[in-house]
DNA sequence: CTTGACCTTCCCACTGCTGGAAGGTTTAGG
DNA sequence: CCTAAACCTTCCAGCAGTGGGAAGGTCAAG
């Protein structure tokens, strides 16, 4: 068992493209892969769960840059979980605000559409709204 | 009256910096500013009208080629409003997927800090959660 | 006359990939 | 045995939407 891998194999594994892991050794997000003889890259189990790890971080939300934090506490024994959690808070309130924004684009933009007929006439008080020229 | 403004002065009043007006010139999204003899750009009202208008636009979050679509609109007297309405439309389902994406990374997030006791231990279950060893 | 605030163009960096070109390798089928 | 497909490799370029900064021209105040 433990036979190793392809990128391709790895890619369908983990759910990330082969094109991303690449890129993601380019940046040293992980560590360069081994090669076999022909220069094909040779990825291990472990090599794998590092991967489904960082998918996993990337769409819980994660910048890349906060990944490679979590990838080194996740490697770190003596990590305090006060560190992963002050980390996951910091991200839960980036997310918070982000989505404020959006609502409050959201909640502007209904307000204009409802007010607009949206028939076959020019007038309307989206674009009135955009020009300045509201009401 | 009506006197033309250099790039500043329409950067201060439209609240867009001079170097996002001329990256909207150079994709086309404005039309190229006419100039003084000494090279400056030249801008008039009816301009700061048309940057002021991007700049909403843009607050609202339509992309750049959206707001090219609404300029074309706005400056299209024969349009018809259920035009504009339905790429507000289209673009508030966008929102609403957007927000909703990030709501479902937000709450899982969330779970996952609420069991994480935050203290001098290594133990922590969001990492276990990342790293698939979950529970 | 000099200083500083403008303006110009240019090119690079960012985030996080994604696509494509140009080429080597391996494998399955005829 | 040959070919075609499906892998793999590297490198280069691009997306959005700016921001930063270099290197230089211009203009108004003191």
């Amino acid at each position: 068992m433990s036979e190793s891998l392809n990128i391709g194999s790895v890619a369908e594994a983990s759910g990330l493209p082969a094109k991303t892991i690449r890129y993601y050794e380019s940046i040293g997000l992980i560590r360069p892969a081994g090669r076999r003889a022909n220069g094909y890259r040779r990825y291990s189990e472990t090599d794998m769960r590092t991967l489904a790890f960082i998918k996993r971080a990337r769409g819980l939300g994660f910048s890349v840059e906060e990944v490679r934090a979590l990838l080194d506490l996740w490697a770190d024994r003596s990590r305090r979980s006060a560190t992963v959690r002050s980390l996951a808070t910091k991200h839960i309130d980036a997310l918070d605000c982000r989505i404020a924004e959006l609502q409050s684009m959201r909640e502007a933009l209904a307000h204009l559409v409802k007010r607009c007929h949206g028939d076959t006439r020019p007038e309307c008080p989206i674009l009135s709204d955009l020009d300045g020229s509201g009401r």
